[in-house]
DNA sequence: CACCAGGAATGTA
DNA sequence: TACATTCATGGT
C-alpha cells in the first residue's frame, strides 16, 4: 500500500527532525509575500528581504498595494529577480485588496480560491498552493523540487509532473492541513541537511533505505 | 570558477 | 505537449 509508505516516511523524518512549525513568518500576509519571494530562491536571502520590508514598514499586502515598486525593489533585491518579483508582489497584493482581503477570499472553497490565485501572474501552482495550505489552512498538499526528488528516489510514482505527485500524496493521505503542513516542511528540511551528491548520504540521519538525498 | 536555491512566464517546435 | 531561456542575489 502506497499510503502505508507515505506514512512511514512521515514518522521517520518526524521521528528525526521534530516538528518545524511551519510557515516561517508571524502573519499571513507574510507568508503570502515569503512564498513568492522564496521562488528559486534560497530562504536565507528571502529572510533578509522580508526584514528590509518589515525595517521599512511595507511587510503587508496593503503596504505593497500603496508603495512605489522602486521601493520595494531596494528591499527585496536580496531575494533576486527583483524586477519580476515586485510586480509579482504587485499583483499579488492587488488581488488580495480587490477581493476584500482573507476575510472574503477564506468563504471560497479551495478549488475556487486555487483558480483564484492561479489567475495572478506570478503565482504558479507551488505558490498557489503554499499560500492555500499556510496561510489559508486549506488541506492541500505543496509539491516542490525536494518533493519531486523523493519521489523519483524511492519511485514512488512514475509520472514526476505536479499534478502526478500532488496526487499521489492527496489521494493516498488524509486530507489533514496539519498532516500536509508538517510533511513538506519536513521534506524541506530534511532536503536541506542531506547533501546531493550521493545517491546514499554516509553518516545519513535516516536508514539507508530511507535516505531521502538524491 | 561553476553551480544551485522552498518557480513562473514566455517562446519555440 | 515538451523543452529551452530569462530573471538576479548570495552561499558553497
Amino acid at each position: 500500500m502506497i499510503g502505508d509508505r507515505l506514512i512511514q516516511i512521515y514518522k521517520k523524518l518526524l521521528e528525526h527532525y521534530s516538528n518545524q512549525h511551519w510557515w516561517p513568518a508571524e502573519t499571513r500576509d507574510e507568508i503570502v509575500i515569503g512564498a513568492v519571494l522564496t521562488q528559486n530562491t534560497a530562504w536565507k536571502n528571502v529572510e533578509r528581504a522580508i526584514e528590509n520590508l518589515k525595517r521599512a514598514n511595507l511587510d503587508t499586502l496593503m503596504a505593497i498595494h500603496q508603495t512605489k515598486s522602486s521601493r520595494i525593489k531596494e528591499c527585496i533585491k536580496p531575494a533576486g529577480f527583483y524586477n519580476q518579483k515586485t510586480q509579482y508582489l504587485k499583483n499579488v497584493a492587488r488581488f488580495f485588496v480587490e477581493n476584500g482581503g482573507f476575510e472574503q477570499l477564506k468563504k471560497l472553497d479551495t478549488p475556487a480560491l486555487r483558480k483564484k490565485l492561479l489567475g495572478v501572474k506570478g503565482v504558479g501552482k507551488e505558490t498557489a498552493d503554499s499560500i492555500l495550505l499556510y496561510a489559508f489552512d486549506r488541506p492541500i498538499f505543496v509539491v516542490d523540487a525536494y518533493t519531486k526528488r523523493l519521489c523519483q528516489r524511492h519511485k514512488l510514482s512514475e509520472q514526476l509532473d505536479y499534478d502526478s505527485i500532488q496526487g499521489l500524496f492527496m489521494e493516498h493521505l488524509d486530507a489533514d492541513p496539519k498532516l500536509f503542513n508538517e510533511y513538506h516542511a519536513l521534506i524541506v528540511k530534511n532536503a536541506k541537511e542531506h547533501c546531493r551528491k550521493k545517491p546514499i548520504c554516509k553518516g545519513c540521519p535516516l536508514e539507508e533505505d530511507l535516505c531521502l538525498s538524491d
